[in-house]
DNA sequence: CAGCCTCGAGTTCT
DNA sequence: CTCGAGGCTG
C-alpha cells in the first residue's frame, strides 16, 4: 500500500513539474501579446490540472508554480459569473432601407398609427468588448464579460485597472446598480502600446480590439494595470429600482454619475436618424476609438419592455454597421465540405490576407450556384468582405487579374467522402450526398452536433476529438459515447497513455460524459439531429409530449397520415407537412429506433420543464388570434399571451381553447363558431388576462 | 397565393 | 452572421 502511494506521488511529481514549465512557456506568449500557441481552453486545463495535483499533494507546491504568482485569484482560469439580465446581443441593418423596416416593425408591434412618432437614441458603436459592472451599495464589487450572454467571466481584478471607471457611485445611485459598456483601448494607447511591444521585441497586436482583449483576459493583475484600456458605459442591466422613463434619461444619468460616455442623441423621425448616421461616420476618422457603426434604441423605456425579443437580440434596438472592409486575395483552391445533412459545400481556400483586423484563410462559396454566379475559378484574384464584421464572403472576381483562361469549377456530382451520388432534391440549390448513413462525414458530423453546446454539451469532447475517436472506432454512434469508459477499460492503448491524454484529462472526460447522462428532454431531441429540428422544434416537441416513449410512440401513430397523432403534429407550432416528414421518416427508421433504444438504456431523459409556471386563467390553454387587434400588435399579443402560459396556435381546431377575433375577423372566426370553440372579443381578452 | 417572419443549417475565427 | 425554406398571415 505504501509502494503505491509512493509510486502515485512519484508520478504526480513527475507531472507537476512537466506542467509548471509547460505553462510558464505559453504564459509567455500569453502575457505579452495575447498570441498564445494554445487555445485558452487547453491553456485553462492545464491549469487546472495543476491546480487538482497541488490541491491533493500539497508538498508539490513551489513558491515559482504558476499558482502562487501574483494575481492568483485568477489562476482558476475566470470564475464563471450569472447574468441576472442577461446581456444581449443586437441585430444588424446595413442600409437606409432596413432602417426604415427596423422603424415600421417597431411602429406595427406596437401598435401605433401613422402619426405616433417613435423617438430613438442614436449612439455610436464601439468596437471592444462588452462588460458590466455592478455596483453594489454605490460600489463596485463585480465585472463580468457577456460570455454566451446568460454566463460571463468574472474580470473583476482586471477592470478595477480602469482608470476611468468609478469605483463608487454618487448617493442618489440606486442600491444595485448594473452598467453594461464596452471596454476598448483608444488608437493612440494602441499605436504606443504596440510600439512598446515592438521595441521590447515583442510581437505587435493586430488591431485596438485584440489589444483591449488580450489586456483584459490576462490571468495577471499587474499585466493588465499597464495597460491603458478605458470604459464607455451606455445601458443597465439589473437595477434595484427604476430611475428613468427614458434611454435618453438612463444615459443621462450614468454621465451625472461620472460614467465614461460616448455621444447620444435623441431622434425623433426617420430623417433626423439617417443624418445623425451620415454625420458620425463622417466624424470616424476624427475619433480617438474605434466604432463599427450605429446603434438605435427605442427612447421610452415602457415601448421598450413592451417589444421584448427575439431569440437573442432585443426587438427595440438594432446597430447600423458601416459599410465592411474589403481586402483583395488570391483563392488557391475550393474545397467540397459534407456536412451532417449531407450537404456538399465548397469552401475558398484563400491566400491569407488581413479583412478588418483578423487573417482570413477560409471563406464560404455557399453553393454552385454561388460559383457559377461569381464565375469564381482556382486561381483567382478575388474581393473578400466580412459580412457582418464577421463571416469572410468573397464579393467578386477581379476578371482583369484573371491570368490565362483557367476552367469554370467542376462541382462533383458525388460525396468526397464515401462516393455516393449527390443530388439536388426537388431544386434545391444544394447538392446533399444521399450516402446516409453509410457516410462516415456524415456519421462524424452528426456526432459533433450531437455533442455540441446545444445539444449534450460535452466537455472535453470538442470536434477534434470526436473525429479522432471516430477514426479509430472507439465511437461509431451516439451511445459508444456512454459505453466509452468501459471500452477503455479494455482498450490498447487506454486514452491516457495516447498522445496529448494524461490520467486526469481522461478522468475528466469521463467525468463530463457521465454527468450528461441525465438530459433535459429537449436537449436530447435537439441532439437526435432530425433533420428540420433545430432547437426551437426540439422544445416544443418536449413540452407537446412530455417523455422520450410518447414522443416514440406518437411519431409511430402518426406514420399513419389519417390519425389523429398526425392531426396533433400539425397541430404543433411551426410543424407543417415538410418538417413533420422529417420526423416521422427518423423514427420509422429502424437504424435510428436502435439509437433511441441503446440511449434510453444508458441515459436518465427528463422531462421538460416549461419556462414559466406562472398561474394566470390561460396558462395551458391554447389559443388563435384572428381580426385586427386595435390596441396591441398581433405579436405582442401573442408575446404576451405566450409569458402567460398560453399556446398561440395558427388555426382552428378543436383542441383550440379561446379563438379572440379583432376587427374584420374571417374565416378562422367562421370555424370556431361550426366547432364551438369560445370565441373573445379583444376587450374580453384583455379583461380575461388582467383578471 | 404572395409576402413576412422564424427557424435551421452551415461557416469563420478567437 | 447569412441564406434559404417552411410555415403562417392576410
Amino acid at each position: 500500500m505504501n509502494t503505491l502511494m509512493d509510486l502515485e506521488h512519484l508520478d504526480a511529481k513527475v507531472r507537476h513539474s512537466d506542467l509548471v514549465k509547460e505553462i510558464r512557456t505559453h504564459d509567455g506568449a500569453y502575457y505579452q501579446d495575447d498570441a498564445p500557441k494554445i487555445s485558452d481552453a487547453h491553456y485553462d486545463k492545464l491549469r487546472k490540472e495543476l491546480e487538482k495535483l497541488e490541491e491533493k499533494y500539497p508538498d508539490l507546491i513551489t513558491k515559482d508554480s504558476p499558482t502562487q504568482s501574483v494575481g492568483a485569484p485568477a489562476s482558476k482560469g475566470f470564475q464563471k459569473v450569472k447574468h441576472v439580465v442577461p446581456m444581449l446581443s443586437l441585430s444588424n441593418v446595413f442600409s437606409e432601407e432596413d432602417v426604415t423596416d427596423f422603424h415600421e416593425r417597431i411602429r406595427r408591434f406596437l401598435g401605433l398609427s401613422e402619426s405616433d412618432e417613435v423617438e430613438l437614441v442614436a449612439e455610436p458603436k464601439i468596437d471592444g468588448l462588452s462588460c458590466s459592472l455592478r455596483y453594489e451599495d454605490r460600489k463596485l464589487v463585480l465585472a463580468a464579460t457577456r460570455g454566451d450572454g446568460a454566463e460571463g467571466e468574472n474580470i473583476t481584478q482586471n477592470v478595477k485597472t480602469i482608470k476611468d471607471i468609478p469605483q463608487t457611485l454618487p448617493d442618489d445611485a440606486p442600491d444595485i446598480l448594473e452598467v453594461r459598456g464596452e471596454i476598448y483601448m483608444s488608437s493612440k494607447d494602441f499605436e504606443a502600446l504596440n510600439k512598446a511591444q515592438e521595441e521590447a521585441g515583442k510581437p505587435v497586436f493586430a488591431n485596438p480590439r485584440n489589444a483591449a482583449a488580450g489586456s483584459v483576459r490576462q490571468l495577471d493583475v499587474n499585466v493588465t494595470r499597464q495597460r491603458p484600456i478605458k470604459f464607455f458605459g451606455y445601458a443597465l442591466g439589473e437595477v434595484s429600482e427604476s430611475f428613468a422613463d427614458t434611454h435618453f434619461e438612463v444615459r443621462e444619468k450614468l454621465k451625472s454619475w461620472a460614467i465614461p460616455e460616448t455621444s447620444f442623441k435623441l431622434c425623433s423621425s426617420l430623417a433626423d436618424i439617417m443624418a445623425h448616421y451620415e454625420e458620425i461616420l463622417e466624424g470616424r476618422a476624427a475619433l480617438d476609438y474605434d466604432i463599427d457603426g450605429v446603434v438605435y434604441k427605442v427612447n421610452r423605456l415602457d415601448y421598450q419592455e413592451r417589444l421584448g425579443f427575439i431569440s437573442r437580440s432585443p426587438r427595440w434596438a438594432t446597430a447600423h454597421k458601416f459599410p465592411a472592409e474589403r481586402a483583395v486575395t488570391v483563392l488557391k483552391e475550393i474545397d467540397i465540405q459534407v456536412g451532417r445533412t449531407g450537404a456538399l459545400t465548397p469552401v475558398a481556400r484563400l491566400e491569407p490576407v488581413t479583412v478588418g483586423g483578423v487573417v482570413v484563410s477560409n471563406a464560404t462559396l455557399h453553393n454552385a450556384d454561388e460559383i457559377e454566379r461569381k464565375d469564381i475559378r482556382v486561381g483567382d484574384t478575388v474581393v473578400i468582405q466580412r459580412a457582418g464584421d464577421v463571416i469572410p464572403q468573397v464579393v467578386e472576381v477581379l476578371k482583369d487579374k484573371r491570368k490565362g483562361n483557367p476552367p469554370s469549377f467542376d462541382f462533383p456530382g458525388h460525396c468526397p467522402a464515401c462516393g455516393s451520388l449527390a443530388i439536388r432534391e426537388d431544386d434545391d440549390v444544394i447538392l446533399r450526398c444521399t450516402g446516409g448513413l453509410i457516410c462516415p462525414a456524415q456519421a462524424v458530423e452528426r456526432l459533433k452536433h450531437f455533442v455540441s453546446r446545444l445539444a449534450f454539451d460535452i466537455d472535453g469532447l470538442g470536434a477534434k476529438i470526436v473525429e479522432q475517436f471516430y477514426e479509430e472506432g472507439l465511437i461509431k454512434s451516439p451511445a459508444d459515447i456512454f459505453k466509452l469508459k468501459d471500452l477503455n477499460k479494455t482498450l490498447q492503448p487506454p486514452i491516457r497513455e495516447r498522445e496529448g491524454w494524461g490520467d486526469l484529462s481522461e478522468n475528466n472526460l469521463f467525468e463530463s460524459i457521465n454527468t450528461r447522462r441525465n438530459i433535459q428532454l429537449n436537449r436530447f431531441i435537439y441532439a437526435l439531429g432530425i433533420r428540420q429540428v433545430g432547437e426551437a422544434t426540439a422544445k416544443r416537441l418536449a413540452a407537446t409530449y412530455g417523455s422520450l416513449s410518447a414522443l416514440n410512440e406518437a411519431m409511430k401513430a402518426a406514420q399513419n397520415r389519417e390519425s389523429e397523432a398526425f392531426q396533433e403534429l400539425l397541430n404543433i407550432e411551426d410543424i407543417g407537412p415538410a418538417v413533420a416528414d422529417d420526423l416521422l421518416g427518423f423514427f420509422a427508421e429502424e437504424h435510428n429506433q436502435q439509437v433511441l433504444a441503446d440511449l434510453e438504456a444508458l441515459l436518465e431523459i427528463q422531462t421538460y420543464e416549461a419556462a414559466q409556471s406562472v398561474d394566470s386563467p390561460v396558462s395551458g390553454k391554447t389559443l388563435v388570434f384572428t381580426g385586427t387587434l386595435t390596441t396591441v400588435g398581433r405579436q405582442e399579443a401573442k408575446a404576451k399571451a405566450e409569458s402567460l402560459g398560453a399556446k398561440v396556435a395558427g388555426s382552428v381546431s378543436k383542441k383550440t381553447d379561446y379563438v379572440i377575433a379583432g376587427e374584420d375577423a374571417g374565416s378562422k372566426l367562421k370555424k370556431a363558431k361550426d366547432l364551438g370553440v369560445e370565441v373573445l372579443s379583444e376587450e374580453q381578452w384583455s379583461a380575461l388576462i388582467n383578471s
